[in-house]
DNA sequence: CTTTTTATAGTCGTGGTGACTATTAAGAGG
DNA sequence: CCTCTTAATAGTCACCACGACTATAAAAAG
């Protein structure tokens, strides 16, 4: 593509669209906002919004993210690109490419519509569809991403608190895999892997619940996971 | 992000870049044409354009891969997308939001400048550096995605072609990883693993080459590695 | 016909992991 | 206070995938 000088090409819109994730009473919830206005007024889509002059799409999800979560720092949160939606028709008013995020959150503040958000809410994952626009595709790709990076990554500790027991990490994995996990074995494999999770140097232990009370645990400093935690595999498979 | 009817948004210009990757010579090879004008004037730089109104950025990278190489058939050839780069100041003259494909090919035509392309060639993964723009990075980006998806998924058999002995698969792991890879081993992962690869029906063997002639097989139906194959983990590492 | 080269077959030991049992430490309820 | 329940933690055992290695087969080269 020598020539910029020579191109005729239409102005394309350039937005964000977030998949925001978090676990909520042992369920994986989205943040979703209400449209107001057609096509597909009154359903519910992904947060976004468009990509700002001097901005690049990183600092936009962001700023969208900020704005519609109401937090004040977002900054140590986990935000992953995607992939890039650009259908011609994927908006039926204009030519729109959008830049997709997930985004993880620990807890589950409910959204205090800082932003120009008409109405945003969690909502159940598995209540989230149908969504307007292509955002059902996008929150699936989002879901089968986080999936597969819990296997091969330590993000599930972006799902948790600064402090957390080993049991809450488990739950994000079986929440986010819907599976059920071995509990010491998952527990054998998590300490096993150096830089995972790192113990709260004081005996801290999480009490309160029933039972035991767990140790409490921080993320650590690695961020690959070598070997991976393999997703048990599905059953009905042909050998 | 409830209302278009009153934004206020600049034009982006929306482009694909192709990071197009191939065997040659047991090496890995990269397309790249050279630059004629400024910025970056005599400088290599990834083959790519602008996306047309009417096309999703894959359309156009498959668009810009057939033009690029000349190939008349690049509809079985492998296009992932990579990530879209939207940094402000990528492009100096204007604001130029990129969208990133890896493409992968068995063997390795030398490009016929069919397209507006002004000169493109075949150059060592290696010899690439420096590009233009941030095409470094994105190149980097392509190699690090294909290197980690050969672990998990069948995509090994895009570098090769129709037919290939173990010996080529075995090279595609070796050459992109830059590791040696033991070869009873590697063959008994891949025929282990259900629908990686199926034999040839006639008995048919790669001869002409010195040794034992190879028998050959073909890409089969499986798309992912289950379990995956590993890289072998780099020497340093602490426990 | 020997040497070289490459593909293919097989062996052995280890470590990661699934499945499982046992123990510990808390709260709940009588 | 004692027992039941709940959940965390500790430990065992067998299997199997995989790394390391040796052996054999089938071609070309000398």
């Amino acid at each position: 593509m020598p020539g910029y000088d020579k191109y005729a090409h239409e102005p394309f819109a350039v937005t964000v669209d977030l998949a925001v994730l978090t676990l909520r009473a042992g369920g994986l919830h989205v943040l979703l906002v209400e449209r107001g206005q057609e096509p597909y007024a009154g359903r519910w889509a992904l947060p976004g919004g468009f990509v700002l002059p001097d901005e690049s799409a990183e600092t936009a999800a962001r700023r969208e993210l900020a704005e519609e979560t109401g937090l004040k720092d977002v900054s140590g949160l986990h935000l992953e690109q995607l992939r890039t939606y650009s259908e011609p028709d994927r908006d039926p008013r204009m030519r729109v490419v959008s830049v997709a995020f997930a985004a993880l959150l620990p807890d589950a503040p409910e959204p205090t519509g800082g932003g120009d958000a008409a109405q945003a809410r969690w909502l159940p994952y598995d209540d989230a569809k149908p969504l307007a626009f292509d955002h059902d595709r996008i929150l699936a790709d989002a879901h089968d991403r986080v999936g597969a990076k819990l296997e091969y990554t330590c993000l599930a500790t972006a799902f948790c608190p600064t402090e957390f027991t080993l049991g809450e990490l488990q739950q994000v994995y079986e929440t986010v895999w819907g599976t059920g996990l071995d509990r010491p074995n998952f527990r054998r494999k998590v300490l096993a892997t150096p830089g995972f999770v790192e113990p709260v140097p004081r005996g801290a232990r999480l009490t309160g619940g029933r039972g035991k009370p767990a140790a409490l645990y921080r993320a650590g400093a690695a961020t690959a996971l070598h070997p991976p935690l393999l997703r048990p595999p599905r059953e009905g498979r042909s050998a």
